[in-house]
Formats: C-alpha cells, structure tokens, sequence
DNA sequence: CTGCATCCCACGAGATACTG
DNA sequence: CAGTATCTCGTGGGATGCAG
C-alpha cells in the first residue's frame, strides 16, 4: 500500500457527514483521550481474553490499583465498550466482558499492538543513536 | 503487514493461559505512551500530509505551544519517526517529515481515526445512555 | 469480593521571557 | 524563525481506609 505522499488513506474530509472541526482530527482525540491512559488497553487486552472478574482484571494486570481499574472499567463501561454485569450474590461478584463495539477497538488496539512488537527495536536502535549523538561533550564516539 | 497472530476478535481463552505475548504486554505501552501525550497524534497526523517547517506546524495545530511542538518533536526524532533538517540560513529554516517507520504508525493511527469517526457516535450515545441511568434518582424520563 | 472516598505527590503542559 | 529555560497549575494516579 503506498502511503507515501498521499498521507494515508482517509485524509480527506467526507465532505457531508464530517468535518466539524475544519481540520482533520474530529473525534480522534475522544478515543485518544481513553487509549492515553495508563490502564484502559491493558484492560481492553485482557477482556478481549474473555469476560473477567474484578479480581482476575486486577490481577492480569500487574501493577494497576484497585482505584484504576474501578475508574477505568468505569470509564469503558460509560463508553459502551464493556459490558458489567453484577450478580447480587454474596460475595458480591461482577463480571466485564467487551461490547461489540469494544471488540472492534480491541482490533485496533491489537493491530497497534503488533505494529509495536514490529517496530519496537528500530525504536530502541533510533532512540541510542539519537541520544548517543546528544550526548557527546567529549568525541571518540566509542 | 505485520508479524504475528492478527486479530483479537477471535476471543481465545486458553485456560489459564496468556495472551500473545506471554504475560506482559510487549511494547504496545512504548507506542501508547507517545500516542498518550496530548500532541504526537496531531503531530503525526500533519507531518502525514508533508513536510513541513516549524511554524506551518504551530499554525496547523490550534492550541499548541512552542514547547510542547518542540518537545513533541524533539520526542519522535528521539524515536526514529520523524527527520529533522536544519539549514544553516538567515533566519533559521527547519523542516520535519516522517520516516518510513514513521508513516507505517500514521497509518495505524488513521485506522484509529477512522474507527473513531465510525464509533464516536455510538459512544457519545452510550455515555448520554450511561449518564441518564445513573443520574435519574426517580424515573419516568417523560 | 467490589467499590468508593480521601489525602498526596509527580508529571504533563500552558504562559512568559530570553538567545541565536 | 527556531529553540530553551522557568514558574506554575491542573490532573492522573498511588496508598490507604471504609462500606455494601
């Protein structure tokens, strides 16, 4: 596919339904804005795994706090991308599964995801490169 | 296009198992940590139009400062996504435009973008949907 | 087990002023 | 025009404790 001068595929404005904005970045900051965080494609990753428990999001996802992930299952649910479902049993149990929608974007993510692994270590080698040619007070680059 | 297992939509759920890479989740937060800040992705996406100088990107993007262009910049250089050229006139002249690495992630993000303009409606629904449920103490929405 | 509230800190990011 | 340096502030997010 070439992509190369011609910017990348849907440059162009849809001239009725879109273009709200005058420019080009609609409503990619609304989704950007929701992948920004730390945690809310670590959860949609997870949950396109299958439906989850509280307990089991948190522990598949090293790190996060309960707080997060409260917030950010929140925040998906509010979205339309995951589906709760609270079983008043006791103990409480509440499960998550992604919405259609959500699995649509869990698509995208994963895509991002493995453009990621493919180009991590160009990324690495650009980035030494760069810092190594920042960095020289002295010379004798090696 | 890309390396590995392609989309999640199928939900496997291997037992106890992990997903594509293992436990962790590979670099996809190295990626999502520069599309996270609040100006690469727009960077990106004008860079994806052409080159361009310093001040065509301040004007193109509303909103943005000297120093987060800068910085932002100055960050996917870093990363190997965007070329600098400097030329050495009066006044000063710089231009940007992306590597190839830099646009194969532009098209990634404009997926993004697209699956945004086709979704952005059905979340904005689902959240009036979300808000109006857990706003309404008494019901009867008339 | 789930979830919410509070305190608190680190960091992203805007405004402004200055150099080459 | 292109870029750097400071100061400040809003907010994301961790830790902890309480509640259903």
């Amino acid at each position: 596919m070439s992509v190369a001068n011609t910017a990348v595929s849907s440059q162009v404005g849809p001239p009725a339904s879109n273009g709200p904005c005058g420019d080009d970045h609609c409503g990619i900051r609304d989704v950007l804005d929701r992948l920004g965080d730390r945690w809310t494609v670590l959860v949609i990753v997870e949950l396109s795994k299958g439906v989850r428990r509280f307990r089991e999001l948190e522990r598949a996802i090293p790190g996060i706090s309960q707080r997060m992930l409260t917030l950010t299952t929140k925040r998906l649910c509010r979205d339309g991308l995951v589906q709760r479902t609270a079983y008043p049993t006791i103990p409480p149990q509440v499960d998550y599964r992604l919405t259609p929608m959500g699995r649509s974007l869990a698509e995208m993510v994963n895509a991002l995801a493995d453009w990621s692994r493919d180009h991590m270590d160009a990324m690495a080698d650009a980035r030494a490169d760069w810092d190594a040619e920042q960095e020289v007070p002295q010379h004798s680059p090696r």
